[in-house]
DNA sequence: CAACTTAACTTAACACTGTTAAGTTTCGGA
DNA sequence: TCCGAAACTTAACAGTGTTAAGTTAAGTTG
């Protein structure tokens, strides 16, 4: 262990450092709401000292965001085991919901911000450990095998992209308008469920 | 028409001009990259101008909203010869859904951007020409009284927000994430239709 | 061991942002 | 004709993300 060695775990160290900060005041605050100066500020830096270790804000947002979506992507994990496709396919989607509702501020930047386009990613993509939306896939994948769904339902991406489409209109809904009482919301709860009970009966023979 | 009334003409005339402005370059830039400058600039005046008519970004912002609130109630108004409620309900979402892919930038700002409560409106809630989820509500509670749900779907609020929440899930999803090539999209259209039926097939006896 | 190089920072500044205080023009009404 | 208010403009403030230039400390090399 030479001090070569050293300094590349302190970079190391320091650039976690600004992560956990920006994620903490991210997360409490949203995005736009939090300033280079305020994340320096908690890790006792100058602000400048942030660019030395990312090259600029988007650069921490981005960062997170794939972190997360790797998180998401676990969280999925536990439902490995459900052996019935359909049940399978409900507990991931409350699952999603579930995370969608821990983490709103996190949610709001991974799905409701458009970003520039990511090209090169650190996730594994089609890989379901790691990429939530392939672990989607192989489940609406073993619905439409184990022959569940209604047979003009059999174009496994469109399926996918309906169901998280519903999630994702709930959650969304929620984090953007939960304070706007020009509608009568009902529970959150009631809302997960029912959305999740539809898109299966839609779906299945 | 004394210059009393020129004056507050010439007023509105501002406001108006005012208004437009800063819509183009939402629309075409988002919120976040336009700013009061360059709204000044494309109007030819100064920027605290436009101080002396809004009280600040957001005002603009929320007068832009309001609009297009009820402009979305305006084209909902078409659907309203349709007898059957389920064909009724088809047609509003699609509508729905044409109205998002028209403005995108429009639909990020009033349906995926959290807001501040609005306290108090000039649009006239309840009324299904001026509010677009009274008219929703409407739709359903006339397919529920007709029999045409499952008798476990009886709650108007609550059935009205899972159909909102499916159609807006597809739009939300296309607006942000419409470049991101992780996923293998497919088209809108279909995505569109299948959200759709998939929901109203859930939801029908 | 001294000289040099480089990494890891800080300070000060730039060009911008939304917003406002203070000053100026314009013009209808007494 | 003068007044006062409305409708503006200019100049500035405090804040933003970002960067150029300078500083310090530590490792490498002659």
């Amino acid at each position: 262990m030479g001090p070569r060695e050293r300094r590349v775990r302190e970079r190391e160290e320091i650039r976690g450092k600004i992560l956990d900060a920006a994620r903490d005041l991210f997360v409490a605050e949203g995005y736009d709401a939090v300033t280079m100066r305020r994340i320096a500020d908690k890790i006792e830096y100058s602000p400048t000292a942030i660019y030395f270790h990312f090259r600029d804000k988007d650069a921490l947002l981005k960062e997170l965001c794939e972190h997360d979506f790797l998180s998401l992507a676990q969280q999925f994990i536990a439902m490995r085991d459900i052996s019935d496709p359909i049940e399978k396919l409900k507990a991931t989607g409350k699952a999603y919901l579930q995370f969608g509702i821990d983490y709103p501020n996190h949610y709001r930047l991974m799905f409701m911000t458009p970003h520039p386009p990511i090209t090169e990613h650190e996730l594994e993509k089609d890989n379901p450990e790691e990429d939530a939306y392939a672990f989607l896939k192989a489940i609406v994948a073993q619905a439409i095998a184990a022959r569940r769904f209604k047979p003009e339902y059999k174009d496994v991406d469109l399926v996918a992209q309906i169901v998280w489409s519903g999630v994702h209109g709930v959650i969304s809904l929620q984090i953007a308008k939960q304070n706007d009482d020009w509608v009568d919301w009902r529970p959150l709860d009631d809302r997960a469920e029912v959305m999740i009970d539809v898109l299966v009966d839609g779906l299945a023979r």
